[in-house]
DNA sequence: TAATAATAAATGAACCATTCATTCAATAAA
DNA sequence: TTTATTGAATGAATGGTTCATTTATTATTA
């Protein structure tokens, strides 16, 4: 066979792989691992029932996939908040957006899903044991803290107010997810009024 | 049989009812009608498998008579709102601290779970469809209003405001229920933040 | 180039293990 | 005896998974 159409085969099939991949994605973070039919990723996704077992073994290894690389996203997402241009009201701000849009909204609440169900695969268990989410509020207290003193942000404890935005902002994509779809990313001046004074 | 005693035996049968459709409510709440267990409704309650059936006819018979006296709470506390004393501010927030109480709490989940789940009771449907959040909201919007006249809340179109407000608050109950028990009571002055200036 | 063969992709109906609401025979309490 | 309670057994339905078959694509041959 020639190598041409080899590599053209393999990125066909790299496409169809992350065609079934996403739409998995945005069904497993609405429904829940439990909620989730393989039909639904089939159709979400165009194609038949039983394809998605040309391209993976198991719904499980599809879910346990998407936790990985959601959780490797969160990771960036909250390392990289600290070197946002910006005041750290900007930064917030910035990194906020980058939560509610689509893609990041899906993995956040697969986490999110993954964290809160039961029946969910013991390797996905492993990597959100992994990753602690301690760990994630502790990395923004410092842009908290700076923008406190620059006498931005809210007096009082950095941790507990964190904690409520951060419920705040997934339970607006929880909400949203499952009802209807506003469009919260215009709303997000009114929500960080919960951290500013 | 002498009325006394079985007056007693009356009273010990609600009795047992109420732990029943209590467990039960605290358990759709959380988990939602297909997520919830006839055993889950049991261990909660401190019964065996079987009882609930000596009280109810079904599964959904319980969820959808929890329905209907949730919309009947909910009812209620929006109809109050206007009536509680104080300033707007203050009005919103008695409002909000009421539906954070354990009992509205759970309610208000159950309404939340029933709109957005499929496979609900015909009769639990049905009663959601007499009960428009639309109203929850209209109803509001003049304590709002009246907020705004008087100079403590932000500019802006109520109605987006309030469904924000409202999503945020409905957000933080399905995230608590399901994760760490927080005591968000005290946070409620941080969330009004949303709705002042 | 056209015809044919070989390979791979895709379908969707059927299978069957599992789950869980419901029942009921047995036991305890009143 | 009558009523309350238990918890094991039932059986219907769900839904993940398989696979015989069809369709599309690529390679080979003349």
């Amino acid at each position: 066979m020639p190598r041409i159409a080899r590599a053209q085969a393999e990125q066909a099939f790299d496409e169809r792989k992350d065609q079934i991949k996403k739409a998995a994605l945005k069904i497993f973070a609405e429904k829940g691992l439990a909620g989730t039919k393989m039909s639904m990723i089939a159709e979400e996704a165009g194609i038949s029932q039983g394809l998605s077992y040309r391209y993976f073994q198991s719904k499980d290894e599809i879910f346990a996939l998407l936790v990985e690389e959601a959780i490797e996203e969160s990771r960036n997402a909250v390392r990289d908040i600290g070197s946002l241009p910006g005041s750290p009201l900007e930064q917030l701000r910035a990194f906020t957006l980058r939560l509610l849009d689509e893609n990041h909204k899906h993995y956040f609440l697969l986490v999110q899903q993954a964290q809160t169900s039961e029946g969910v695969p013991s390797q996905a268990r492993e990597a959100i044991q992994r990753y602690s989410p301690q760990d994630t509020i502790e990395q923004m207290i410092p842009i908290f803290v700076r923008g406190q003193q620059e006498g931005q942000f809210a007096e009082g404890d950095a941790y507990k107010r964190l904690i409520l935005f951060l419920s705040v902002v997934t339970g607006l994509m929880l909400q949203d997810a499952k009802a209807m779809g506003m469009d919260w990313t215009q709303e997000v001046d009114s929500l960080l009024n919960i951290l500013t004074k």
